[in-house]
DNA sequence: CTGAAAGCGCTTACAG
DNA sequence: CTGAAAGCGCTTACAG
């Protein structure tokens, strides 16, 4: 206490342990073949001075930061914290550390954060990109390897882990039609994201291969935020005799079932709902919700793995390549 | 394109602009004044050649890294993604990177992460402290500052940014007890929390001050998880005929719901029932829940705020120092 | 008002 | 099997 105690630096552990600062080095490392007593005396030396390696000696020198990037567009997201969850997992257990952004769905946040993360200060980074053109991108690339998650970029290249959004929109459709349903509300996220696409795409497959008439004023495009799951909802139930509601945007589902809750509306008698993904809070309304559930610490760890297996190789980030996660329909009690 | 680009260092932005790397640094870092027709020069190179600095040789030389460590016990927690939040906003417009890791409110974890940490990695750290026995922080600490967040370690001190706990539990607890209730339940989160102890505090205190006898058999200790939330309700309702619960955590309180959910209790019919935190779906439940909101925001950018106003002073972090922020009551519909 | 140069603490080719 | 030493790319005291 009071005592400013100095870091103590390789060079000490060196000679404390009467070696070189490069056995040293390689001790910790392990990266060359060090004679057990050689390497005991330094790991006592490291011990007794209470060594802790510099981390940005060590990056400016092997050019290595064993840190990656995350740039999510909400970190209050629970889709994204799963995501979050996963990625934390893979990286720490590799001894890497978590550089953690918020683009907040903006764009201009999004390309700044990657100007900082372009200084040697990443490895890899992961993001789940702003519906923005992101063809400016493909130049930068190539100082590190970049992974999509949840979203692709419009415009650019890479890998990406995505899930079946398509095809698990078309069976919860599918599910409604088949209980009856004609006219069926859809409410999407934000217009240009890959996701609100495939997930649109879905709902129109189905109603296509049942021989429905598709009206495009039961389509309703938000911004992903709870709000426009409130107005949106508002809007196609006072207009539209619908009978059945999806949502396909976690934050519009809760938007959309408090709307609902006012004008109580009775699920699924009066109105058949499914929402967009889960957390144990949707067990706990009435009626418990059917939803579509995404994997998603399964997504982060996959996109952490694929991250680090292409820092390791040094590959070129020059392909394209999409995981597909399976989502899944949970029917539940709201249709 | 397949083309691999050399990164532009410093030394080529002299030569351009004409001027020796130091000027270059000063122009970047603003830290010395430059005429005005070299910072020009200066400027217009670093743009045509595309220049970003290299930050591990910049935190190697200058001895910062920019970048904050912040250690919480749950990324899905939606407390804490909260003050994330918060803390984010602060950090960014200030220039500083944020390095996530998620302790798993396991003690072993966190020690491994302030390891990992204590490399020169970190100018400061925000963390949310496990329920163990902190003193070796003390003799580490003086190295970064560190600022706590939500609770306080055991055993050592430091700057922490906390809530109001007992005086708000307190207030809900009196709410009960005026309407009439004697027989009140709390659950708790982890025992030896400081919130769950100041919580606890609270809840006696209203007892004590009502004259109303203590059961401590009323009481029931989790460990701040879905499942004990669960588990603890049904075993204080088996035993005991309690006709109101107060829930101290936010996980256990959608536990406890769950539970109250499946034996189709009525609240406040049957159980009053106050719940902690509060979310966006704690107002689509039925019915809408009475709970103690936190400004998670907010805390998360005073500690940010005090965190960086410590690094920048470079004061030592000797002294010990509270602040509370307001959490509030939010009296529903449940009790 | 600006530059030459030392040096931060590591890693790693080179040499033996 | 191991060491001496160069050098990563900056910042900053020193000098003028």
């Amino acid at each position: 206490m009071g005592l400013i105690v100095m870091k103590v630096r390789m060079k000490e552990v060196a000679k404390t342990a009467g070696v070189s600062t490069a056995t040293v080095s390689y001790v910790i490392n392990k990266t060359r073949f060090v004679s057990e007593e050689k390497k005991q005396k330094v790991l006592q030396a490291m011990e007794q001075l209470g060594y802790t390696p510099n981390s940005a000696a060590r990056s400016l020198r092997s050019k290595k930061s064993y840190t990656i990037g995350l740039i999510v567009p909400d970190i209050n997201n629970f889709f994204f914290t799963g995501i979050i969850e996963g990625i934390e997992q893979v990286v720490q257990s590799n001894g890497y550390q978590l550089i953690l952004s918020n683009s907040n769905e903006n764009f201009a946040n999004e390309k700044e954060q990657i100007n900082r993360f372009n200084s040697q200060l990443i490895d890899g980074l992961i993001m789940a990109p702003t519906a923005d053109d992101h063809s400016f991108l493909c130049g930068t690339l190539g100082e590190y390897p970049v992974v999509y998650i949840d979203r692709k970029p419009n415009g650019c290249f890479g890998e990406s882990v995505l899930v079946n959004n398509s095809e698990v929109v078309y069976e919860a459709i599918t599910y409604l039609i088949k209980a009856g349903h004609e006219k069926i509300g859809i409410l999407t996220g934000i217009k240009d994201l890959t996701t609100t696409r495939e997930r649109l795409a879905g709902y129109q497959k189905a109603f296509s291969d049942y021989g429905l008439q598709l009206d495009n004023s039961l389509i309703k495009t938000g911004d992903s935020r709870y709000k426009s799951g409130y107005e949106l909802t508002k809007e196609v139930l006072n207009n539209k005799d619908i009978t059945a509601l999806f949502v396909a945007n976690n934050l519009m589902t809760i938007g959309s079932m408090e709307f609902l809750r006012e004008k109580k509306i009775n699920l699924p008698g009066e109105l058949a709902f499914i929402g967009f993904d889960d957390y144990k809070w949707s067990s706990i309304i009435i009626p418990r919700l059917s939803v579509i559930k995404q994997p998603t610490a399964e997504m982060g760890r996959k996109a952490a793995e694929i991250l680090l297996k292409r820092i390791k190789e040094e590959e070129q980030n020059n392909y394209s390549k999409e995981y597909r996660l399976t989502a899944k329909f949970y029917l539940r009690d709201s249709c």
